[in-house]
DNA sequence: AAACAATATTGACAACTATCGATATGCTGA
DNA sequence: TCAGCATATCGATAGTTGTCAATATTGTTT
């Protein structure tokens, strides 16, 4: 293993050989591979701009058929990142009649940035 | 457009068509690249956990090869993924030697999170 | 100079993803 | 019941990504 005592003048004797010991792992795999999913979610423009437009509507809920145009790719690619968003526990959605509601789950945002920290 | 207002027992006059005027998108479609970009960097098992060791590192750094072997990914595979942290800005590193010690940027998760609020 | 070690790059391949047109599903109003 | 609309799903396709073996590059030691 590589330390910070180890100076390309010492002698072999001061230098640890590079990769020993394996050190603990903070973020188990299962935790990384959860968080990494949120963050997947996140990870593309269409989703982001959904998802602002999602949370700064004034009533806080936003029709689906509202989305398409500003958006300005087809229905179908809407409803599929709308479905991303809200697998990943971004979004919430209530069906009313013919139209579907959107609207953003802060806390879930919450937990994400504490667990950047 | 749809509206709060729209029930299914009022008359065509109080209700306001679907997809009406296109609304202003508050995140502009650049700034939701830039931040997908970011959030992609983060969107992977592996490079979560990199980033969680080399954070959680004692003297703020760690030697590249002393990743490998804890991530239990090949060289190859871990050098890409710390490339991509890097140009995401996520770490920054210095060669010394032949070693190439790694840091945490956490300005750049602080900002970020900051920008999910 | 030559051998060796740490890291990066390349090339290849499998898996995943964003996108769209076409179609299915489900609700509403006539 | 039927026509029309909003939404979801399906199938196909192009582009992206994670992975590794092989190789190149760079620094160190003898």
């Amino acid at each position: 293993m590589a330390t910070k005592t180890v100076k390309s003048t010492k002698s072999k004797s001061e230098t640890k050989v590079c990769c020993g010991t394996a050190r603990d792992i903070p973020l188990s795999e299962r935790d990384a591979a959860e968080l990494a999913s949120v963050f997947a979610a996140l990870s593309d423009p269409v989703r982001l701009r959904l998802l602002s437009i999602i949370s700064s509507a004034p009533d806080g809920e936003v029709c689906a058929c509202d989305l398409v145009t500003p958006i300005g790719k087809s229905q179908p690619t809407v409803s599929h990142h709308l479905k991303i968003l809200f697998e990943a526990g971004l979004v919430e959605r209530e069906k009313r009649g013919v139209w579907v509601w959107y609207r953003a789950v802060p806390e879930r945002l919450d937990s994400l940035a504490s667990r950047l920290h």
